[in-house]
DNA sequence: AACGAAGGTGAGGCGCCTCTCAGGTTGCGC
DNA sequence: GCGCAACCTGAGAGGCGCCTCACCTTCGTT
């Protein structure tokens, strides 16, 4: 690749970053070309789709959530990588609202196989330890994502920081001792495949 | 207003009904008005904006959660009430994609002040009960809708059944048992202003 | 039955966004 | 410094949805 073609492909991504960060996914691709100082046909040229440049932009949150997992599985009690996890997905979810659209549309927070077989250690080590209750699964994750990335989105303007309580209600009910009902939960988790069809990435 | 408006009208009604429940608010009012067998000049005689249209298919969602609330505190249990109240109402989320937008964009669960006055006794007799932790607001309410409808978008096709799961893991999160942490919740719950600012329908 | 007001119609203008392509420009290996 | 492949450009075609308005039809009243 031509030097040129390198020094606009970051240009392009800086805009995209920081347009996606503040406004979400849905930013014209016209306003990114024009924020980094290139023509739309540029545009088109490094990304062909706007998949492309959206998976571009946030390639390096795979790695990010992969290192958020493996401080969770470090750290000394279960329950606090379990909970340290989670709240550091969904402070990327509120620093970024692209990012927060990506979490709902397809990877929730543990896209890419990766991350994926990392979240289900946490789980089990969380589970092992007595402290999550034991009827969730790892699946039950992406209600937590979704939850959370709903009330980022309502309240990001007015109420910057009410997801943590939003985020913190929620753990309470992932709780073992939360599991004091009277029988089973009134739906199953859903399945391996049923999560697969909704984030194609978690594979 | 004539005869033949009235009838027009009610045909808009069912068409925006079916499609909005189908869809989501997002349908194009042509779209609309075809199905009504109508032209786009009359939806907008009948309906000066879209607004107004989603106003007139979900108003008597109104009278349906006034009901809900209502047997919600007629319930023996306060809890029970509380319960029934809040999946009463993701039900209808959950029937009508549309209804799940209007919940998100703005009138969660008690649109207009009637209903929200209403939850207001629901939260208020689930706390004197003991059985509500005592930390949680009426003003939370609105991270249980947010989540559910969340949960219902992404779900829906693929699990349609799905969000009850969800809903219950978040009200065993809401459980004056569930309140067994250490320290106070990591977020002031949202102000009423802060609320009324969202969803200015429930004053 | 005649008339005025209310209502219905749909082509067309507008704005917004996506995507393409023909023509001009530039980096870079030789 | 030649030449070509890679690259950049931006006007414009095309699609979609919103909304208007000039013209015609129908209702309902007298």
């Amino acid at each position: 690749m031509r030097k040129d073609a390198v020094h606009n492909r970051e240009r392009l991504l800086r805009a995209a970053r920081s347009l996606f960060a503040d406004r979400g996914l849905d930013v014209p691709l016209e306003e990114i070309a024009r924020t980094a100082g290139v023509s739309i046909g540029t545009l088109y040229n490094r990304f062909p789709t706007r998949q492309a440049l959206v998976d571009a932009v946030f390639e390096d949150r795979t790695a990010v959530v992969a290192r958020l997992a493996e401080e969770a599985l470090a750290a000394d009690d279960a329950w606090e990588g379990f909970v340290a996890f989670l709240t550091g997905v969904c402070e990327l979810q509120a620093a970024d609202l692209g990012y927060n659209d990506v979490a709902v549309r397809g990877a929730a927070a543990g896209e890419s196989a990766g991350g994926y077989s990392l979240m289900r250690r946490i789980v089990a080590r969380a589970h092992a330890s007595g402290q999550l209750r034991a009827d969730v699964t790892l699946e039950d994750m992406a209600f937590v994502t979704w939850g959370i990335a709903a009330t980022v989105r309502a309240t990001f303007r007015v109420a910057p920081g009410a997801w943590r309580r939003h985020l913190a209600l929620t753990l309470d009910g992932l709780r073992a001792s939360s599991a004091a009902r009277t029988g089973p939960l009134p739906a199953p988790p859903l399945t391996p495949e049923q999560t697969a069809a909704l984030m194609p990435e978690c594979g």
